[in-house]
Order: C-alpha cells, then structure tokens, then sequence
DNA sequence: AATGAATGAGATTTCATTCAT
DNA sequence: AATGAATGAAATCTCATTCAT
C-alpha cells in the first residue's frame, strides 16, 4: 500500500488536479442546478434527485459535496448575500458622480438585476421558519449597504433617516423584481414608469434639501 | 340508449358544500386551521393532519368535505377573494369624503387589514406554478378595484393611468403587509412613516392637478 | 303511542302500499345501477357511493335495501342465476321441434342474450377467493341445464356424456360472449361464422349418430 | 436560452432498468411476487405491501425499481408478450412436420402451458379501461402469430380465412386455460377429451381439404 | 472515489359502514 | 324513515439519506 508512493504521487498529481478542478465545477453546476430547481418548485418540492440529475451528478456524488439539502441551501444563501455586496460595491465606485435621480433608478434596478440568482433564496426563506433568521441577516445586510450608498452620495444625510429611507427603498427595490414575475407585458412599461416616477419624487424629497447648491 | 350520466360519475374535486348546520360549522373551523397552518408552514409542509388535528376533525372528516389539498387551498383562496371585495366595497362606500392624503393612507392599509386572512393566500401562491393563474385573477381583481376607487374618488383620472397608478399603490399595500411579517419593532415606525409619506407624495402628484380648486 | 292506532293504520295503509312499491322499484334501481358500475370498474373499484349516485339513492338509504357491499353483489348474483334458469326454460320449451343445427346455434348465443345482466357477476366472481363457490355453483348451474336440453332433444345421449359435451358447449357460449366485448368490428363477422361453424359442426358429431332416422 | 431540459424533469413512470446484479435479480424476484399475488387477488386488491413483502422487499425499493403499480403491472403484461412470441417460435420450428391433429392439440394447450405466467396478465387486463388497448395488442400479436402458424403449415390457407380461423382457435386455447383455474377435477378428463375433439375437428375441417394428397 | 441500491417514516387519499338528527 | 356527517384502517407513494460494492 505504501511502496508504490512516488509513481502514484506522480500519476496522481496530474490526474488530480483536474479533478480539483473539476470539484470546483461540480460544486458550480449543482448550485446552478439547485437554485433553478428550488427557484421553480420551491424548497420542499425540490427533490435532491433532480438536482442532481440536472446537473448531471449522480446522487452519491452530490452528498459528497453537499451533505444534506439544507447544506445546499445554506450555500445558495450565502452565494446571494456575497452578490448583493458585490452589487452595492459597484453602485458605490460610482455613487458620487451620480445625481439624485440616476442613484433612485440605480438603486431601484439593483435587486432585479441579482433576480435570477436571488429568486431560489427568496423561496428558501419562506421555506423554514428557523431560517427566517438568514432572511433577517440578507435584509439586514441589503439595509446597511444601502443606507451606507445613501449617506456616501449625501454626507449630512441623518444616520437615523437614512435607515427609514432604506427601509422603503429596499421595499421598491423589491417592488421591482415583483415585476419580473408579472406575465402582463402591456400593462409593465406603464407600470414600470410610475414606479419610477415614485422613488425618484421620494429620493429628492428627501436628499434634494440637503444639496442646496444643487438647485 | 345507453344510461350513462357522466357528470355523475365525474368526481367533483371542488369543496362540498355542508347542508347540516353541523357540517357547515365543522367546513368554518377546518378553513380557519387550514389557514394557520397553511400560514405558518406553506402549502407543502401543511399536512393535512396537523390541519385535521387542529381543527379538532378526524381525518376522514377533513375529506369529506374538501376532497383534497388542493381543494382546502382553492377554497382558502375564493375566500380571500372575497375579503378583498368586501373591503373595497368598504372604501368606496366613504372615498368621496376622503381627502387625498386619507384616501392614500387608507388604501396604503387595506392589504394589511386583510392580513391575517391572507397570509395563507400568499403562501398558496408560491406553491404550485399552476396557481399564478389564481393569482393573476387575484392580482387582477385588486387592481381593477382599485382603479375603480381612484376614479370614483378623481373621476378626471384618466382610465389608463389609474391602470399604472393601480399597479404601483398595490405594490405599496403589498410592502405595507410586509411589515407585518416583520420582526424587528424598533426600526418599524420609523419606516412605516417613510412609507406613509412615499404613498402621499406620489398620490398627491397624480390626483391634486385634476382638483385645481381644492388647492 | 298506541292511542290512535286506528286512524293510523287506515292513513298507514294508503300510505305504506305506494311506499312499498317504491322499495321494489328502488331495489331495482340500485341493482340495475350496481351492475353497471360493476361491470365497468370491477368490485373493488365500484364504490357504494358512486351506485348510490348512480341509482338517485341516498348512501343512508342504500344500506337500508342492502345491508353491504356484499350483499348486493350477492343479490346480483343470484339474480343472474334466475335469469339463466329463464332462458332455459325457454330453450327447453321448443327443444324437441329444433334441428340440431339450430339447437347449436340457439345455445351458442344463450349467454350472449344474457349478457348485459351477467357482465358485473363475471367480475364479481373473479373478485373475492370465496366467491369460486359461487361461481361453482353458476357453472354448474349452467352446465345442468345444458345437458337437460341436450337429453330432452336427444334421449339417447348418455349422462355422462352429456355433461362433457356440456363442458364444451358451454366454454364455446362463454367464447361467444367474449365478441360482445371485443371492439373489432370488422373482424367479428368473420370470426362469429367460423365459431357457429365449429358449434355445429362439433354438435352435429355428438348428436347425429343418435338421429339415425333423419339422415 | 434557458436551461430547462423537459425530459430531465419529466419523471419516468415505466419500471427502472437495474444496473446491479443486486437490483437485476431484486426485479426479477419483484415481477415473480407480483404475478403471483396478482393472479390470486386481482389487481385492485393486490396490494404492494403484499408483494414487497412476499419478495423480501422493502416498499421503498420496490418503488424504486417500479415507480407505481401500473408500472408493475405494465411490466408484467411485456414480459407475457414476450413468452407468447418465445412459444409460438417453438411452435414453427416444428410446425411442417405436424399432422393435423397434432398441430391442433400443440396449439391447444400452448396459452396453458404458459399459464402460471399469465394469469395475472389476465387479471390484469380485466382491472383497468385504459388496458383494454394493451388487451388488443397481445390479442392482436397471438391472432398474427397463430394465422402464421397456420399458413406456415398449410401455405394454400388463404389469409383472410386464417385470421378468422385463429380467432376462433384462440377462443379454444383460453378456453383449454379456463379448465386449468377449475377445480372439479373429476369431470374435467371427459371435459378436456371433448374439447379436444372438437378442436381438432374444426381445424381438419378447414385445413384438410387443402392437402389432397394427404388423404 | 463513484455509484446506485436500500431504507422507512410519513404524507395523501379512499371508502365501507355506522349513527345521530 | 331518510339523510348525510363521522370514522379510521388501510393503501399508495415520496424522498432524504446512508452504505456496500
């Protein structure tokens, strides 16, 4: 079992390397597939089996990567909260050079363009009463990260206002991706501008009084 | 020639309706368990034992009357209906006399009135993509009772534009129901104020042109 | 309670004599309706409730006529045994006067007549283990009326052959009942030419050699 | 665009091919336990608690190999269709060098000889309306191969009286496995001689005037 | 390491039959 | 006497997870 090491370290060093990679693959692929399937079904009805044969893996193998189907969705979770930071990374690097309109439409879109890889979470945290606390957490994180855009764009923003403000920010945002789900085409671009409309009269409400310059 | 009646042999798959007074009492107490239930878990954690169990029927009870889980949930669902009917019918019967700011306040808490009632709805309606038809005829029924509101109230507003108002304010009532499911007291009053005066500003920038002299 | 007996009892009397006729009728319904459904699904899958629909019976009343599913297979089992003895009797009254071929015909389509009324007793039998009993009893039956027949148009046809021929004979009208369920109608015509072929020609070679006189 | 395969998601309602040597005999010994309690029960009362346990089975992994009971069931009519091709190969092997008569008794007792095989096809075919199409289709494929048979041996039958002749044949041969489910032993020598002989004197009939020569 | 067979607790649903009103 | 509500044992089927090969 033991003579044989340095052939197999030499073999095996090749041979598992790609195999790393493939790890790394695999673990891609099956989130990919566990969030479409549990984005269409829903926690409970998503079936360990159809993730795994949607993403090609045999059932055995995902264990091994995810021991348990909570597992798996502790993983999408967490997925989605490092893409929220990183969208609110990128508004930020611009916000400065943004007036107040443009940052309420930013903000506004920014939850419906993360929509395709959030639509699984949002169904896990219905899913579990214990995991309404990882719901908590994602809306906590969304808050501070938006109040922090708020108050990068205008400084003398009150700390207490700017968490209200993006409390019913984050409730548009929200709004927002509602839309995605709407089938009723014809009815949405008329819908969509009045969206709009409202969080850009409700952001200068309360940012333009305190850019007086600005006028 | 043959004696074949199909439409009997055809199993009904919609709720019975009771015609003892023991019976309708016992189909009141299961839709209210089934609601709790159904609130508290989502459609496909509910079992219809726990339903059974706490509704205080024994199982083949629950059967009789809704032969199915499908059927308890389409029932739930009619029902909410119903309630959202009611409370229009309610608003409309005052909307005259109402102001713009009361009329923004008092629709902004219609959903949130219902809450309670339709907490299950919801839930029901992320279960089974079959059921966006369900709710599309929901969310259908809300807006067109809504429009209708906007226009007994501003009868200037033009039809399609309280079509895309309609849209917004129902986003609006759904975010207001949101709070409701929130935890956190704190921040809450601050954010439903936020809201509050969200909903104002952009009603007031629709309807008060079309009142010129109630300026 | 037994104080106004006598204005009861001439009310009673009117009344009863319509309701009793009423139960004749009413177990006739339901027998008519039990066979039918039946005969469609198979014991186990007809439900009482669906006979009950079937037969405009309310399920309380149906257990008041029969007190069981049994007992309701049981009633159309015996049913059919009466209705067998029927269409022998009438066989058996023109027997002498028939040729042979016409006697081998008149049997071949007895059961075949018979056959709406004795679809559900055949599924019936192969339902329940203890009911083989009665299907014993059916076959032999049956089997004792043919070999009658034969005997009351043939003397000389010994008993024990009679009985072996009847075995035949009346596997040959089971066959013929068996087109009745077979859907191909283009076939049939073809193949019930050859089955009466086979009949006669079968029954010629049994019964002619006793009829030396009507070469 | 999307990634949805359909035939991924679309479950598999036909039994599961084994891929072990484990799970092949695991199959083999279900489909056996199957056909047994279903020749004794019927379908309906056949439960698959009775046929799990009667193969040592857990019900867990007798679903996993028959996803259902029509899919049991389906499973075990295929394999009845493919003993009847596998008999009459026998037959035609052997079939030009049979006398009349032979070849009259060989196709008698060629449905018996597959009996314990078939009986729960039979009983399942009763069970369900939708199997009525199964039905035809081993009927359809015994009439094909008897008619085949039969030209084999007599090439001057003409084909549309050999389709007529097999269906009546076909009738004989389940009539000869109707004697195998009876019980009455005594009677059934005389019985099994008479059909016998009316079989082959209705196949004589038809094929011997076309073999003059053989007279 | 990869695979797929095994497991069984638990969910839904059915229906013959009884019985109170 | 007529009705329909109540009952619960029993059947079908599902699926996360483990483990032997």
């Amino acid at each position: 079992m033991g003579s044989n090491n340095e052939s197999r370290t030499i073999r095996d060093r090749n041979a598992r390397t790609p195999k790393r990679t493939n790890g790394i693959r695999r673990v891609a692929v099956i989130l990919k597939a566990g969030e479409e399937v549990i984005a269409e079904k829903g926690y409970e009805s998503a079936t360990m089996a159809e993730i795994a044969a949607r993403s090609d893996t045999r059932i055995g193998s995902l264990y091994r990567f995810f021991p348990g189907k909570e597992a798996l969705a502790n993983a999408l979770i967490d997925r989605y909260r490092e893409n929220i930071d990183l969208a609110f990374d990128a508004i930020d690097a611009e916000v400065v050079s943004l007036s107040v309109q443009s940052l309420a439409d930013r903000l506004l879109g920014t939850l419906l363009r993360l929509h395709p890889k959030g639509a699984a979470t949002f169904r896990l945290m219905e899913a579990r009463p214990e995991w309404s606390i990882k719901r908590e957490e994602l809306r906590s994180v969304a808050l501070r990260r938006i109040a922090q855009t708020l108050r990068i764009h205008s400084p003398r923003l009150e700390e207490s206002l700017a968490q209200d403000v993006s409390t019913v920010l984050l409730l548009n945002m929200k709004s927002m991706k509602a839309f995605a789900i709407m089938s009723d085409r014809e009815r949405a671009s008329g819908a969509l501008r009045e969206l709009h409309r409202m969080n850009r009269l409700y952001l200068e409400n309360i940012l333009t009084p305190l850019h007086p310059d600005e006028n």
